[in-house]
DNA sequence: CGATATTGTAACCATTATTGTTACTTAAAT
DNA sequence: ATTTAAGTAACAATAATGGTTACAATATCG
């Protein structure tokens, strides 16, 4: 994981919508939530409606809502959103390129790292939003 | 993961001391092979120590060696021994806690990432130093 | 014993990532 | 027109990261 809270916020401004069930939310009520600026928040949202995840309404009586349902919204689709791309452990990385071990590190470490990356996107694609709106709600999920 | 190198110079460390067989080699040395500063590399190695990954000789003719075979040493052992501890997405979330959703989201996220890390610690537990170093020198693996 | 080589660490600096803030533009409702 | 709210640029504050210098502790070898 990365140590940005981006993602714990975009998931929280996202339950929020998901609470009020369609009326559209303001950055300032959100950003009240969360405990930030308003404009952290709309920096966020912004990304999130690049990807289709909210719907992004201007002027008077405007504000932001969900653009799916919530069990069509995973985390891994707000992760992918709102989270820098790339090999971020790689970057600051270049090594002796002479050195046979060198020369060859990059490449294995690359494709570890895509495993390690991909076993987390794995599990953040198996939660919903809607499974986070249920236990922010006190819910437990059907047994059905 | 993070957008630390620490694992990847980690890594690159203990290939390399697998690749130098048993033989002490010194913080220079690697540090020329990573391209760093040697006492980047004795800092990383230090947190390896104390996790028995390497085992350090100090004087002349010191340097690392390897404490156990490449193969008992997986990357999760690397990851644990040198990235920090704790919830490093949820650092600087403090939500409000007035709020129904801010009240309970931390919670809820804390699930959430705990699955997501633990995906991706199940991959890297899956790798081990010895199949770094046979990708190193280029040696497919064993089809025995 | 003394010279040398090496790890162990503290202290500090530079760079970059992250978040917060101000200010302004654009757009929509009334 | 006025008001409300998103969109965004610009900048500041804080924190993480990595590089560097310096020096103490320790081991080898003549």
């Amino acid at each position: 994981m990365t140590h940005s809270s981006r993602l714990a916020v975009s998931v929280h401004a996202l339950a929020f919508l998901a609470f009020r069930a369609g009326k559209p939310v303001t950055s300032p009520e959100i950003a009240s939530s969360v405990g930030t600026n308003p404009v952290v928040i709309r920096r966020l949202l912004s990304a999130l409606k690049s990807a289709r995840l909210v719907v992004a309404q201007k002027g008077a009586t405007g504000g932001f809502t969900l653009a799916s349902a919530p069990g069509n919204i995973t985390l891994l689709d707000v992760y992918r959103a709102v989270e820098p791309k790339g090999e971020q452990g790689l970057k600051r990385f270049a090594p002796c390129q002479k050195c046979p071990v060198g020369s060859k590190i990059v490449g294995v470490l690359e494709g570890a790292f895509f495993k390690a990356q991909s076993g987390m996107e794995a599990e953040l694609q198996r939660i919903t939003l809607a499974e986070v709106e249920r236990q922010v709600r006190g819910v437990c999920p059907s047994k059905s």
